[in-house]
This record gives structure tokens, sequence and C-alpha cells, in this order.
DNA sequence: CCAGACGTTGTT
DNA sequence: GTCTGG
DNA sequence: CCAGACGTTGTT
DNA sequence: GTCTGG
């Protein structure tokens, strides 16, 4: 699955590789700053998502991560709705509608996996990059929510990601993963007009092998306190190991 | 028909 | 909103 | 995802 | 053990 992840390029890198034409992150003048740079994303936590705005545009913008579906009584459902998985959103009609109308591309620098290492003993985290350094485009959907008892409030715009079964690579560390979407395909995905959700789900498989590398990172990550660049330094001794 | 759920993870 | 269970 | 809390009473 | 918060 997918329960933290890296966040780290700035705004207007990501705005280039995704070719974004407007930035809406709020929290400041002129597009706004968003979030801060993060090395430990959490649950709850603001994330910046790419989609496409009801007047056509390609956005940047600021979404809270774990899903709050339209028909929430409260916004609590989303501390857990932080992944989708593929083969629900084919099964129930409500994330079926929610897959032709609202995808988005969540990118992150990485992202971290905890292996069970048996009875006894602590899980081991690690970390997971694209081999290349480049941002990875995770597939996720979003929705708008607001409380019915709160009209004139603003609506929350919140996100989740999708998984899949895991690659070679990951299958040793967790039996899920988050779908990584090619750059061939976000052109397609991020297509509002596009409601072939036959199509769609072709695309939430697992990434190739070659893409990824993996390595394992100190337990100073499992604290959602902890952040920093040293979170994602390899364990003494353990450099990257693609494939 | 209405009421109530609707999601994920793990189970070394 | 839409599905399932009673 | 992991960490940390998790209950009650009465309270000027 | 299970839920909530980050």
């Amino acid at each position: 699955m997918c329960g933290r992840f890296v966040s780290a390029t700035p705004p207007a890198v990501l705005a280039d590789t995704f070719r974004v034409d407007e930035v809406k992150l709020g929290g400041g003048g002129d597009g706004g700053t968003g979030p801060e740079p993060s090395y430990n994303v959490a649950p709850t936590d603001d994330v910046i998502a790419v989609a496409v705005s009801k007047d056509g545009h390609r956005q940047l913008g600021t979404f809270r991560w774990g899903l709050v579906p339209s028909w929430a009584k409260d916004m609590s459902i989303g501390n857990r709705m932080i992944n989708l998985r593929a083969d629900t959103v084919k099964d129930k009609p409500s994330f079926r509608k929610t897959l032709a109308r609202r995808r988005c591309i969540i990118p992150a620098d990485g992202f971290y996996e905890w292996k069970d290492m048996g009875k006894g003993r602590k899980k081991q985290p690690f970390f997971i990059r694209a081999r290349s350094g480049e941002p990875l485009a995770l597939a996720g959907l979003w929705e708008v929510w607001k409380d019915r008892e709160q009209q004139d409030a603003e609506w929350l715009k919140s996100c989740t990601i999708i998984t899949t079964e895991p690659n070679a690579l990951l299958a040793p560390i967790h039996d899920r993963m988050p779908v990584v979407l090619p750059p061939s395909v976000w052109d397609v995905w991020l297509d509002p007009a596009n409601d072939d959700v036959a199509e769609l789900e072709k695309l939430l498989v697992p990434s190739p092998e070659d893409l990824l590398e993996l390595y394992p990172v100190s337990a100073e990550v499992n604290s959602v306190q902890n952040n920093g660049a040293q979170l994602v330094i390899p364990l003494e001794g353990h450099e990257a190991e693609p494939d």
C-alpha cells in the first residue's frame, strides 16, 4: 500500500514536469506556496496533486490526503481512506463514478513501505523511488465534500491513492503497492472528457520492476513527528537495490 | 419497502 | 449517491 | 502507514 | 484489542 511518502520537489518543478498551466496551491499570494516540502507525508496532511479544473486548466492544487466521499456524514472517514484498491474502484458504483470524473496524479519523490520481519521483530521501513530520480506519478482520485450543517463552509478537497498488487521488486516487502503512471498515460488519465472506465481500469496495474529501486531506512520515519532528508538515507551498508 | 453501510491495513 | 440486508 | 490513547465522576 | 490523530 502506500501510507507515507515524500513530497520535496518544489511546486515550480512539478508544474514543469506535469505540464501544468495553473498553480493554485493556496496558503499565500499568487498561486500560493502550498504544503511545505515533506519527507514524511502522512494521512490527513495536505498534499499537492495534479487535476484538471472545471474550466479546463491542468492545475497543481492542494488536497487533504484521505478521501471523504460525497455521501460521508463527517470527514472522519478520510482518516483511513488514504488508499483505494483498484478492484474496489471497479466494483463499487460510487467509486466507478469518481473514476470516470475525478482522477488526479499525486506526485511523490518516493514512498515508504514497512516489511513485517516476523513475530516479535519490529517492522522494517523501506524507501522506494524511481531509479531515474524523477518524481513518481501516483494514480489518485479526488472528491469535494461539505458538511450538511455548514453549507456556507468551503468545499473540502480530498484525495486517495489507488493501490494494486505488488510487482516483483515490491512483493518481498509488501502485498500492495501504489499505482505508478508512466508519462505516456498522464494525458489520458487526466483528461476529464475521458469517461471510458474500462480503458482507465487497464492503467491500474503494477509498474515495471526496472522503473523503481528500494532500500531500508531508519525507523525514524515511523513517527510523523520526524521529518527531513535524513529519513531517506539508506541504512548503513544498504545501497539501493534495483530489481 | 426502509435502514444502514459504504474504506483500508494486517492477521510472522 | 447507490447498494445490501432484513 | 505508525504512535498513542483508550474511562468515569464532579468540578466555582 | 481497536480506534483516532497525524
